[in-house]
Formats: C-alpha cells, structure tokens, sequence
DNA sequence: CTGAAAGCGCTTACAG
DNA sequence: CTGAAAGCGCTTACAG
C-alpha cells in the first residue's frame, strides 16, 4: 500500500560519481565525443546506459543558451494546406534532431505576436512565420530579440528576410491570365480576409492588375470572407445577385472554390456549364470535387522541406538564403472555355 | 558598417534593478499576482513591458522542475482529422499558457517511441498520444518516467490510462449494420493497416464481426493499404476483380472513400447505382465529394478540446477521468438501398 | 585528456 | 508583503 518515495531521474551528478570522472567529462563524452578518450567514453555510455540517464532539457538550455527547438506560427493547421506543409517542416527538423514547437493563430496578427512571444519565451531557437505582413511591434520584437526566423508562403524582392515561398501575386495573375484567355469578361472573386493576410491581399491584387489592364474584362466585385466551404457557398449566393452576373469565379483557395462547387450543386447551377470557379493551392480537396478544380498548385510540401533547410542553415551557420518556388497552373474542368461554348 | 554589440535579452535582475526590488519579487508578481502588493505589481508590469522582458525558459524550467509544455505524437498532420483535432487541443491548451510540441510517427510505432522520449528530453510536462496499442519497450518507458499522457482516438474499458475518445470497434459495427440494412449481402473491405494500428484493427474487427453473425452476409475481403486517395483507388481496382463482386465497400477512413468514388468515376462506375461506398471519419473531404459520403462521424474537435481538458487537470491535480465520445453515422448518398432497387 | 569551478536565469522555502 | 540566498542540472572557459 505503501508508495515508495518519487525516484528522481539520475542527473550528471549522478553518472558522474558512478564513472568516477568529473560532470564535465560526462557532459563532454554525450556532445563533443572526440574530445574524450575512447576508453573513458565507453566506461561512461555503459553507465550513462545502465541508469538511464537523460540530459535535463532545463539545465541544458540554461547552461548552453540552445534549446533545440523550432517554433511555427501558422494560422491554422485545420487547412490543409498548412498541416502538409507543417508536416514535411517537422520531418527534415526532426532528423537533425530538432524538436517543434506548434502554435496558430487564426489569421490574427495580435495573436501572432502573442504566440511568437510564447514560443520566444519558450526558447524556441528559431521561428517559421507564414506571410510577410506584420505590425512593426511584431518586427520589432523579433528583431531586439534577434529570433532568427524564415518565412514562408510568399516571397519578396529586395528583402532582407529568409523566405521560403513564392510570389502570390504573380500566381493570382497566372490564374487570372488562363480566366481571361478563355474569354470571362465579367469576372467575381472571392478571397480571404486580406487586412491581416498578405497572401489573400497579394492574390487579390494579382488578380485585379491582370483583369484591369485588359480591355472590355472588369472584375465585378471582390468578397472577402473566411476560408471556410459554407463563407465561399455563401458568398457564392450574394454573387448571384448581381445586376450583370460573373461568368467566372476566381477563388482565393480550394476550400472557397469548393464551397462554391458545393453550393451550386445544391442549388442546381451546373459548373462550368453556367459559371466557371477556379481554385488556389492544389489541396486534395481541389482533385476529389465535381467538378475538379482547376487551380494554383503551390508546392505546400517543397515548402515545407525548403523552409526547414534555410532554418537549419540559418541555425548553424548564422546566415543563409531565400527561395522562391514556382506555382504552376493544374487544368482541371471548373474553368469552360467560353469560345467553344 | 560596425556591428553594436549584441544587446542580450533583460533578464529578471534586470527587471529586478529597475523597478526597485528583489528578483523574488518579481518573479512572483509574474507567476502568482496575488502574493504582491498591486502597487508593486503595477510598478513591476510597467518595468516588464519596457524592458521587453519575457522569462527565460531554461531558467524557470530547472528552478521549477515544469516546463510549461505538453508533446502530441501524431500518426501525421497531413491528415485533416489528426490536424484539426490538435488544432483545438493547441488552442485550449494555449489558453492555459501551455505551449505544444508536435512530432509525427507515420504509424510506425518505433518512430512513435523514438519521438516521444525525443519529447521527454524536451521536458514536456505531458503527452497526447493516439490510439492504444503499442509495443511493451513504449509502455514500459512512459511508466518508467512517470509522464501523465492522455490516449485519444480510441476508448477502452478497464483500463487505468486516461482516455478521451471512442470504441472504434463499435463505430465501424454501427457503419457495417447500416450497410446490412439496406440488403447488401456481398461486402469488401479497404482499410488501413492494422499492425500498427489499433484503430485499423478495430474497426477491421467491427465490420468483421457485425457481418458474420448475418445470415447469407459475406466479407468477401479486407484489402489493408495506405490511407491516401491513390491506394483506396487502387484497391478498389483489385476489389473489381473478385469472382463474386461486392455491392458495397466500406472503408476505414474517409480518405480511402473518397479515393474509391474518384478511380469510379474515371472508370465510369456509377456510385452508389452500381456499388455502394462508406466512409469514416467525416472530415470535409466526406461532404465535397460527389457522391457525398455516407459516413461515421468521428467527435474530432470535441476529442481535442477533450483531451486537453483531461490533460491539463491531469497536469494540475495529477489525477482525471477518460472520456468515451460518441460517434454518429451521417447518412449521405453514397450507400445505395438493395431494397428500393 | 581531464577536473574544479563559475555561471546560465530562474523559483522558493525561510526569515523578517 | 518583501528580500537574501540556496539550488535546480547543465556547459564551458581555464588550468593543468
């Protein structure tokens, strides 16, 4: 009945007096094995072995001002699009034995900053951020702390930042591009909330420098909703109501276009027969939908894998470079070719 | 061109020296307000927040023996189920000031061990885990270490873990009775592989069960594979081949569903007219595919908010409770009714 | 190659 | 309500 008192796990101390050498020995033989002599570091594997030992992630941190520790600050892994990217980032960390530390912040910059403070706080030795857009207090607090960070889901020109990503803008013109070809001239668009989202804000602006600059095409009107199926159905329906009504959609991710798909069905508005929608991202969502989306594919796991080595670079060596990846066009059937028609 | 000289982070003496009092002192005005004096604590939150102060992590870790911060070990966050259920456990889980470390296993129990002692050196405090089985060397491990972890995924009577959610081999039963009720006798199965994994394994053993003690119904076959579109497509293929032909497939997840209804659809195969699919899970993927599927609802973010629940009274009081979290079968249109026919 | 010792930044009895 | 001080478990110049 009786509880045996807590048996504290065994600490450097510990293996020390057991290997008959000094905590330094013993610290030395586990990170910097070559600087001990073989024989001394056998004797303490064994001992470090047989008490299972396990270094204090504390006094560690501590001591060595490290933590082995990433942060990621993404708006939330319920997208998709994030979680595969998130996951491919923990994969490449983890082999180089970095643990990850995951915090969301719902596309709310304030909550961001509060998140990047907790994961700070938490000694996270570095920072993945999604987008470029942030108040200067955020900015600012990185950079007094002088958190290095990479960021990733939009790239810029002439910028001293690490980016992993790709040009928002230029993909929504891309797609943009392939609306007009296929003769739209009255186009709607529904993206995100673009105030505290560059990504949203940028693919809108692709989308409108396109459409203006082309002669007789006009962008009826752009909504900007949440990314959720029932916000882009919704938005859909007021779509519908206007005057001189859109031949085509261009949607600011899968999940819009797909509410949008998903919505006409029930309201037996034949896609592309009557009207086209186009995608964003290439998520799983974009291929399983009828009809299948055509869309920006945006290489979410080359994201992923490229941000985590410009951090671990960025780690080791203080300083590394920026990519930028290219997104990609995917033909699928949402968008009908109005000069075959 | 010269670099200033890298200011270092306040730390608490910092703070300390200039608000006037003891690092004690403001250590407690941090963590427990209600020790100081309000015009203290006014002074010293004034201090902190011009200083830019955030509390060293390793520091308080070592003096307090807690890190402040709970691991998940995940199967994959590529997996809109798994992501959206740890959505909500980081959320609530923020909110009481925990941070979240997430590693991923990829189903494979070795990796699962390798990740949670990986977390454990990191400090947390605590673990979610998903799903029950795993080898003796993991169980010993976490007993060993005395590390209060929550199961979530499945539910098991008589059974001292702490559990926050549900009888997988009830649900896939409850999917398989439906499938009998509507006439079909002939029924295959395409599930994930269940070596590894308990849920699999179960709900392999649901639908096993339920059909065999059915006169004249038959489980022709359970093809295990990888829980992605391709795999559920191909087996779906193989499925095809079979002497005598299912009428009704069900399968283990969503994701296998979905995939079957896609490779149909290039086959021009008509679901549910010439056979019938079900899924499980009801991610958004069960609602967007066409046909929509006929499915099992799985509790997803009530299971995260639960498990962080549990989670965190098991972190402030040592001791909780399980969970058993309902599942509910969605009747869309991809199981067809024999007897209408 | 190894050891003695300082020090990393906190928390927390213990006194007052 | 506040402070002086010990101590948490490591790492790392510095000597030898």
């Amino acid at each position: 009945m009786d509880r045996l008192p807590q048996k504290a796990s065994p600490t450097l101390e510990d293996v020390a007096r057991a290997a008959h050498v000094s905590t330094a020995t013993i610290s030395r033989a586990i990170n910097s094995p070559d600087k001990v002599a073989t024989e001394t570091r056998e004797r303490v594997e064994q001992v470090i072995e047989r008490l299972g030992y396990t270094p204090n992630f504390g006094g560690r941190a501590l001591a060595s001002n490290r933590s082995n520790t990433v942060g990621a600050v993404i708006p939330t892994m319920a997208n998709a699009m994030f979680a595969s990217g998130l996951q491919v980032f923990q994969e490449v960390l983890s082999e180089a034995s970095y643990n990850l530390l995951v915090a969301s912040c719902g596309y709310n910059t304030d909550t961001e900053l509060q998140q990047i403070k907790s994961l700070v706080a938490q000694g996270a030795d570095g920072l993945l951020l999604i987008g470029s857009a942030r108040p200067d207090e955020t900015t600012r607090f990185l950079e007094v702390r002088n958190i290095p960070y990479v960021v990733a889901w939009c790239y810029q020109h002439n910028d001293d930042r690490y980016f992993a990503g790709f040009d928002n803008t230029k993909a929504a013109s891309s797609i943009a591009t392939e609306v007009l070809k296929r003769g739209h001239v009255h186009i709607a668009m529904i993206a995100g909330f673009a105030e505290q989202n560059d990504r949203s804000k940028n693919r809108i602006t692709g989308v409108k420098q396109c459409i203006e600059k082309t002669d007789n095409a006009t962008l009826l009107n752009v909504i900007e909703t949440d990314y959720t199926l029932e916000a882009g159905g919704d938005a859909f329906e007021k779509l519908l109501q206007n005057s001189t009504k859109p031949t085509a959609i261009i949607c600011g991710n899968d999940v819009l276009a797909a509410g949008v798909i998903v919505r006409a069905r029930q309201l037996g508005i034949k896609i592309p027969d009557e009207i086209s929608v186009t995608g964003f991202d290439d998520i799983t969502l974009a291929t399983v939908v009828t009809p299948a989306l055509t869309t920006v594919r945006v290489p979410q796991l080359e994201m992923g894998k490229t941000a985590a080595r410009v951090m671990l670079e960025l780690l080791n060596s203080g300083t590394s470079q920026s990519f930028e990846l290219e997104t990609e066009i995917i033909q699928r059937e949402s968008l009908a070719d109005l000069h075959q028609v």
